[in-house]
DNA sequence: TTGTAAGCGTTATCAC
DNA sequence: GTGATAACGCTTACAA
């Protein structure tokens, strides 16, 4: 008699009238006579019974469960992404422990801790500390951030995604390019899309100014840099790439509001690749990151785990959309695109 | 010899020199012999020794784990309620088994079978089979769904939330009122926003109209309706209340485009209480669900587990907030209401 | 107080 | 092929 109200293969085992081993070998594949096969899945059945993965990983040292380190769920980048690898995850037979850190560094360190007590057989992080995930002794994976050439990394091909956000805007008739990042000064993967833009423009011969912004507060500066290049509803620029999504709508609010219009006047293009929630249409016109095969790939790389001899970082093919706010593909609405309601993809909500 | 890389509560003991009960007591705080206490407390770090949660709750029966069943990751709505729980659960000591479903039935079910699997010490689901989570063998609390007496269920307070949004509405000077209702055919505490609308106009003696769309795949009845009402740019409602801001947002856009002014000709509301993720704005007047107080409350509930005699449905009190759809507070902006860039509360992305 | 040993649910190694 | 039985890392009587 288990006082647990959930059976166990003692149970099964007893209702079945066979060994414990027999049970353990139905229930693990291996060669078992067919007339104890069938009797032991009638007990379980019966009993519904579920193994214990825990139990079990105290024996085999998996326990088909592993860490998520992310720093929002907040913003829909961060949001699509988690929901990729978990549906990987879930794919093979993982369960996913979700942790937001909400860019807190102890917020990270003790998240840290917590997963080590409750033994995960590998960690996906994205963090701001290098040393969390070095010293770390499951097998990890990082999303944006190279720390370690041990530690595979796995990003969206940010250099590319800058060249093609730049040739993309000469294509479309720019003549004057600028560049606009915010973010932290953390060292990243995503830094390389500057660069990328910058290239291009070189290697054209295009007129062009690059604004790094390194702060997490404000971007008053960025603003700052807007007004200055503002001339009676004119502006100096005729194209503009916003290292995210998210700083170029901010863009085209306050360059709207100045009399500024896009993309007549001015054309932007932004970064990740993120959807309005309601129509379901890109917020702007984008270079979007693969996030499926982004989550594969970690995935694979942590499960897989011969991680030692291969290459360290997987930088994936991005795509360029037009959403609005560029002269190509669907006309301008604001925020919400050519919404056609008679073809709306919402989801209940 | 243990041939893990990870220490155990063995090698603790061993590198201290005390028994295995010892280091066991240490960890649970039961009293020890201050000098034993500090060769254990020496060994342990030393080691960087971590206590085993899974190997613990073998005979605890705890895991510190609890499931989270959730329909989608993508909607900011679902995304926001996830990081509360999370944080919720966090906060107390405990890790969380996100499982997204995708609003299908079948995936529910495949994630019942693998949590229980990965034992947890409770399930916290917002499901579409109130088959499950009766049959479950584990704790659960339902959001948004009174399945069934025994299970308690948290959400809003959905019918005080109608109620309010008519009384903003008439308030704010409208004269005839329209709610306009789209999702799943389930029975959920949601569907009493309508109803608590609805008691609100009777009682106040104003006009209204209904319109229920019990459907997933299409609202194209919301604009055929919207379409008949829509006479030259004038529209035969004053005041709109949407199930969702996701409806709202999409009303807004088609009236705007048959040149009816949001929120100078009708005003609208919604309910959620979504944010743009560019701005930090409310997409627009809504109803605001108390995402903290709902994750605190289902939390509390499934932990303390004391769920017998208790009520078994908590609606928790929802708020008004302007947000540029109705002719009170910040004046209207499309989706990006009064954005002031040099006091953003932006997040690095 | 501290040490010892049984047992939690499972796997894996033995003899049979 | 099947049934005992020792381990896995830990808690918890019970004995010392």
């Amino acid at each position: 008699m288990s006082r647990s109200l959930q059976p166990t293969m003692k149970d099964v085992a007893r209702e079945a009238g066979v060994a414990l081993g027999t049970v353990s070998r139905v229930f693990n594949g291996f060669p078992v006579g067919e007339e104890y096969r069938e009797r032991v899945e009638a007990a379980a059945e019966k009993l519904n019974y579920r193994v214990n993965n825990y139990a079990r990983g105290l024996k085999t040292n998996k326990t088909f469960c592993v860490g998520l380190l992310m720093p929002s769920l907040r913003h829909p980048f961060f949001a699509s992404l988690i929901d990729e690898l978990t549906a990987s995850l879930m794919r093979r037979g993982y369960l996913t422990n979700v942790m937001i850190t909400n860019f807190d560094p102890d917020a990270e360190l003790k998240c840290f801790r917590l997963i080590e007590q409750n033994k995960v057989d590998g960690i996906i992080a994205l963090t701001y500390r290098p040393d969390l995930v070095v010293e770390a002794d499951v097998p990890v994976v990082t999303i944006d951030r190279q720390f370690h050439p041990d530690i595979p990394c796995v990003s969206s091909d940010n250099f590319r995604g800058g060249q093609m956000a730049a040739e993309k805007l000469l294509e479309l008739g720019c003549r004057r390019l600028l560049f606009l990042r915010i973010g932290p000064e953390i060292q990243s993967e995503a830094d390389r899309r500057g660069p990328g833009f910058e290239e291009a423009c070189r290697r054209t011969g295009t007129e062009y100014e690059l604004l790094y912004v390194n702060d997490e507060e404000t971007e008053a500066p960025i603003y700052r840099f807007l007004m200055e290049h503002l001339h009676d509803s004119r502006f100096d620029f005729d194209g503009i790439f916003c290292n995210t999504d998210g700083l170029a709508r901010r863009v085209i609010n306050y360059l709207e509001r100045n009399g500024v219009r896009v993309p007549d006047d001015v054309q932007i293009i932004g970064y990740d690749g993120i959807i309005n929630f309601a129509t379901g249409f890109y917020v702007c016109s984008t270079i979007v990151q693969p996030l499926r095969r982004m989550a594969e790939t970690a995935v694979d790389l942590l499960l897989s785990s011969e991680s030692s001899t291969h290459e360290s970082i997987f930088r994936l093919p991005v795509t360029y959309v037009p959403g609005g706010t560029t002269k190509d593909g669907p006309a301008a609405v604001g925020d919400s695109s050519v919404y056609d309601p008679f073809h709306s993809d919402f989801r209940g909500r």
